[in-house]
DNA sequence: ATACTCACATGATATATATCATGCATGAAT
DNA sequence: ATTCATGCATGATATATATCATGTGAGTAT
């Protein structure tokens, strides 16, 4: 299924993060030793909820979706990672278990790191581990927003919430296409797939927004923006 | 409003948490001589979302809420407070802002530890700073039990979740008395509080609870579980 | 004693949202 | 070429949930 590699042209994948800018040469080094580059298809699953937490991954290249399954196989989509993104799992240093699944949505790379080196990491480099605290505590704010838009804004506002999500921080442009299927986009928005697409066709009647298949064009980012604010 | 003190009788107080067992007598010490004692009365508020971060705390007596603001003035109560509990604040290594509120729900002590002192703690300290890092990822899990919770169940079950914290994380008791009006818990199931009112009663009436205004006694929690799951 | 809050409670109604049924494309398999 | 599966779309309907109006009782002030 997929390509194991220890690329060496790839030496600083991790390191692109601003997080691992506060390491030394042989921090660098030592986390090199222990990292591996694996190839994801799409569709496939890099992190399994449930399943053992062995490594953090940085993604390379692509794009994947962060998902929490729940009893009736109904996913809730928390995020999406794009690179060149962290993702370590709420698991470390509490049950070594994943506590949410990480599906490839293109073709990726990752970069794995094993749990223990960048557990050897932090003990060794109390500024990393305040970088690391931080970067924790930043996803933490993000799920504050998340909760508040689920629980307490109406469809509309949680369809325009998705696509300023996507619009701003992943794709970071007015126009996108995207290779999330309407499921995932009403799995991001906490709907029903026909909600989602009935909220969407009323933004497109209304002029806000165009859309043909999965690209989308935001023609009017502010209309959306009070739409998010009122709902 | 409040009376400050140090109180000498309290040296131990931040102490008491699994978390401050791994520093040493001089760590301690140097905490000590960082963090003060402040009583609050019922419906003080200690830490208020969009405020600076300058400390952490711990709850030495009583009870408190942790909850979120939204643009209308609605609340979602993410969780209580009870002694010996530490919360820091998402916004430390961030922005150094509160992104909740936290206010008392009975007469209160808490001890406040200059959010310096603790970064220097755990920047001297590579054991407590990993156990700082387990911490808040177990915060950080639970949240994501909150947001299946809010999102993927029903009335019923949103119900039966909030009965069963505080049944079994905060009051560890099948009886107990709560200061939580019921628009709190309303606030705490993301419900309307006439909701809220109307399946508490169904329960009650169905036999699985009992309660005469503040007081509750949970008589079937395997009944209040199934009502979880299957919602 | 009377008025006055305020939290709790309950019925009637409105609204938001999900579900069900169906159709329509597109691409893959036979 | 025909069938088949799959994702998108849309109308009709059912259900879940919020809102509104009102009532009741306990505590407080006048």
């Amino acid at each position: 299924m997929s390509q194991y590699s220890k690329d060496l042209n790839c030496v600083n994948c991790p390191f692109k993060l601003s997080l691992f800018q506060h390491l030394s040469k042989e921090e660098l080094t030592y986390l090199d030793e222990n990292r591996y580059e694996v190839h994801f298809n799409t569709g496939e699953t890099i992190f399994k909820q449930g399943g053992a937490l062995t490594h953090i991954a940085s993604l390379t290249r692509g794009l994947f979706k962060i998902y929490l399954e729940d009893k009736n196989k109904n996913n809730l989509l928390l995020r999406l990672l794009k690179p060149t993104e962290l993702v370590g799992g709420p698991g470390f240093m509490v049950d070594s278990r994943h506590h949410f699944s990480v599906t490839a949505l293109e073709n990726s790379t990752v970069c794995f790191v094993d749990i223990k080196a960048f557990e050897e990491i932090i003990r060794q480099n109390s500024d990393f581990a305040l970088q690391f605290i931080g970067y924790l505590n930043a996803i933490h704010i993000n799920i504050y927003d998340k909760l508040i838009s689920l629980t307490h804004k109406n469809m509309h506002g949680r369809v325009a919430d998705t696509l300023i999500y996507l619009s701003k921080n992943i794709y970071e442009s007015s126009n996108f296409e995207t290779p999330l299927s309407r499921q995932d986009l009403a799995d991001l928005s906490s709907l029903a797939k026909e909600s989602f697409i009935r909220i969407l066709k009323e933004f497109k009647d209304s002029g806000m927004i165009h859309f043909e298949g999965n690209s989308f064009h935001i023609k009017n980012h502010e209309a959306l923006q009070k739409i998010s604010q009122i709902s």
